[in-house]
DNA sequence: CCGGATCCCCAGGGATACTG
DNA sequence: CAGTATCCCTGGGGATCCGG
């Protein structure tokens, strides 16, 4: 990217991670750890691949990413964060917090992948009754299958399905999320086509963490 | 900006903020406060009035961004940003931070404003004698004055001149934050042609805070 | 099928000139 | 002073093609 020729941190920063797509290429490897380039592009809709190819270059050149070969049997690259990459997280973080307020704005041709559902979990979720035993919920958002591990006071996340959840939710990405983080009731996320297999009840101890009061004031029509 | 079309809070925010010049719009609105569009163009060396004009539209329309009409003296408007706007400190702090290893390599054609000094020193100085009566520091860096006022623990900063300072620091901005920050030491700096106007010891109550080890591990050359 | 490279087209950015 | 208008050109988007 041309350089902004300021001497400040915050442009020398944008001169590095400034262009399009380049931080969203950080959150995917923040997201799905080191992998290839498939995996990438299959977590980036919408960009060329030329666009991915270039970016990953640029920033193996500054010294964000590494470009490893995988082990003998599969002919592959793949592709990983330096310590100086996951640095970014905070600056993730912080877009994606200052995001949310944008996030349940209807849009019905958005793309959706499981792993963005990792974020937003555990910045607002939380366990709200430790004590009682753990449970994993599934969750199969426009057919991408999330688990959520649920115990302890803490959710954990990871992609794929599980055997024998405790409860299944299925529907649209914005109505599940909108439905897990309160902003909707059960009655009005089934009416919003959300189908809860188990008893729903459990649910109610994933709750907001109560520092992200913000999101409590957003609304979902 | 084009839409990234992500359901994914980080790509939201960046359908929104994600533009060329657009984050550094921000900055300045945050440094310098609601002013004029000609103060803006002057704290944004390098950008184009066309491109300031358009995106501080769009910076309006995603309600960022207030333009209000001046006392009826000066026809003018003030741009100054709304408490959305504002919600982004973060996201410009964590970028800033970031940013800072980046920030000591050499690029002798950087343009350079005094207000840019304001946020290292906020978030990496301290005045570590609490306990000493207040002084200020008058800064000449690239013929932009600057003033410190140091005092009770902690250094706030302003542009401009003040009638009697302390000391006075006059040279390039890099030499002159890398001898604030503690990267190159008194007699380094000097060869560096940076000027000591008043007694040299009181500077070194202004110290790097603990937290930002990383700033220690820069060296300059 | 994976990991790109190449090509063409167009929107968006940059520089400059101009106007109320 | 505070923008607007214009032109040019780079860089992104999309499709296709190619070597392994």
């Amino acid at each position: 990217m041309r350089s902004y020729g300021h001497f400040c941190s915050v442009a020398r920063a944008l001169d590095v991670v400034g262009d399009r797509w380049t931080l969203l290429i950080v959150r995917e490897l923040l997201l799905q750890g080191p992998c290839r380039f498939t995996d990438l592009k299959d977590g980036l809709p919408g960009v060329a691949s030329n666009l991915l190819s270039e970016r990953l270059k640029e920033l193996e050149d500054s010294g964000l990413v590494s470009r490893d070969a995988a082990q003998p049997p599969v002919a592959t690259n793949l592709y990983g964060l330096t310590a100086t990459g996951r640095a970014l997280e905070p600056v993730i973080q912080a877009l994606g917090l200052w995001g949310v307020q944008f996030s349940m704005e209807k849009r019905t041709d958005d793309a959706f992948r499981g792993q963005w559902l990792t974020y937003p979990v555990a910045w607002f979720l939380q366990d709200s009754r430790p004590d009682e035993p753990a449970m994993t919920v599934q969750i199969i958002a426009d057919d991408e299958p999330v688990t959520l591990h649920v115990g302890g006071g803490h959710i954990h996340t990871e992609r794929g399905t599980v055997p024998d959840p405790a409860v299944t939710l299925r529907g649209e990405p914005d109505k599940v999320l909108g439905f897990l983080a309160g902003f909707i009731d059960l009655k009005k996320a089934r009416a919003a086509g959300v189908e809860v297999d188990g008893p729903a009840r459990l649910l109610t101890r994933i709750t907001p963490k109560a520092q992200h009061s913000m999101l409590q004031a957003l609304t979902l029509d």
